[in-house]
DNA sequence: GCGTCTATTGGGGAAAACCCGTAGGTGCCC
DNA sequence: GGGCACCTACGGGTTTTCCCCAATAGACGC
């Protein structure tokens, strides 16, 4: 699982930060993060805002892995608040050193997620008393939500701008076919579909398997799943 | 693929008919509705306070299986508005009869996620003119995002339904056989990698397969990869 | 017209996957 | 102790997929 830091590339990444940048500023917040989970890729990607310091230490010792803003609120459906997390040993070994980068453990977590197993958290702290907190949470959650969903989606266009220019050229029947195979028909059936014969079907497939360089059937329908040529059912 | 109406199971249930009144009192609305896909049975549970005329019409005729409010917004990440839709055949057959019950076609579909691969689809429908409703829009989306999030997350505390809806336990064993048929390993092969007979690698598969609630093997690992179960290679 | 490319259909046979069982050993929970 | 899920293994038979082969028809460009 790697963690790419997104703020380093140009081009429409720029505008991401300043996203978060202008979030914190509206929202009155401290900092604000985005990582998307790619159960596709298997890795995670991420914006954030916090000191340039923090960032690189929290890369350098791969805290993804263990950040307890990941691994739960990845699991949950409604956004979390920091102050619900375990105080366990994950919790310390992050947001000990945390505090020595000037960040404070008060921040929230609205997860947002996509049809195909992805999942964008955005992560929001900001340093007040509770009581303020609390009134500030009620009062952005909604927004938050808002702009989780916005820019969840603009980084997934953009995922799957780039994959599509790198997929190979699947062509109209192939896709179609891919689509009819992961959705658990035979070829026969999809024969039966398309009104064509189930030999025409198995050439297509066959044909489908060389351009995504699959060895198996199986294999093509995970590969065409994660180049976003067809959605899974 | 069934539908179920869950206005007609008592209990917590009724409470999120109300909840539905609430909301279209709150916000100006005319009706509301919300719809939990399964990605295991693909079945569809819904709850509205559409006329129940309307709502028996719509179950008889099995509309969930082409209403465009339901595949369409399944697919996406963002609030959905439903002027977007194509004007198809599918489209026509479920919202010609809407108007012969008093319904427009004026509504906004609000798609939320669970980590399981679970979806819920909250849509609202107003008849007001194309202005007001664009400024309606604005003003509710945020409110409409927190309040799928918070139904979502009460209909998947159901037991029943979260079971249903849960991705199934996949055994460590099916897991990794499940990997390497993603990876283009024939049966023979995985057996030989595993160290065991491809007869017991058969019967995992088939157990992964049933639990995945898939009829292939392909379509068992596009279903496996959208519920985070394994990752393409 | 003529080559080329793609979509289509087909045969035959080998290989793999799938379905129906049975069955022993393990570990866990009530 | 008994039930339950998991991992393991085997057999026989059916279905499906896969592979190599050939062939036709339409589209496209030169």
């Amino acid at each position: 699982m790697d963690l790419i830091d997104l703020s380093s590339v140009p081009a429409a990444d720029e505008a991401r930060g300043e996203f978060l940048d202008q979030l914190c500023e509206e929202l009155e917040l401290d900092y604000a993060s985005y990582a998307a989970l790619s159960p596709v890729s298997g890795g995670v990607q991420g914006y954030a805002n916090y000191p340039a310091a923090w960032k690189e230490f929290y890369m350098r010792r791969a805290f993804h892995l263990i950040d307890p803003t990941i691994s739960t609120s990845a699991r949950s459906i409604a956004p979390v608040d920091w102050g619900r997390f375990d105080r366990d040993e994950r919790f310390k070994t992050v947001f000990g050193p945390a505090r020595d980068f000037g960040l404070f453990s008060q921040g929230l977590t609205v997860p947002v997620r996509g049809p195909y197993g992805d999942c964008g958290l955005l992560s929001v702290t900001r340093e007040c008393s509770s009581s303020e907190w609390r009134s500030l949470k009620r009062k952005i959650v909604g927004n938050l939500q808002t702009a989780a969903v916005h820019f969840h989606d603009a980084v997934m266009q953009g995922e799957a701008l780039s994959r599509m220019l790198r997929a190979p050229q699947i062509s109209t029947r192939e896709k179609e076919i891919l689509q009819w195979v992961a959705a658990g028909k035979s070829q026969q059936d999809i024969g039966d579909i398309l009104a064509i014969s189930h030999r025409t079907v198995e050439v297509h497939l066959r044909s489908a398997r060389e351009k995504l360089g699959a060895l198996t059937t199986p294999q093509a329908v995970g590969r065409a799943i994660r180049l976003g040529i067809i959605t899974p059912d």
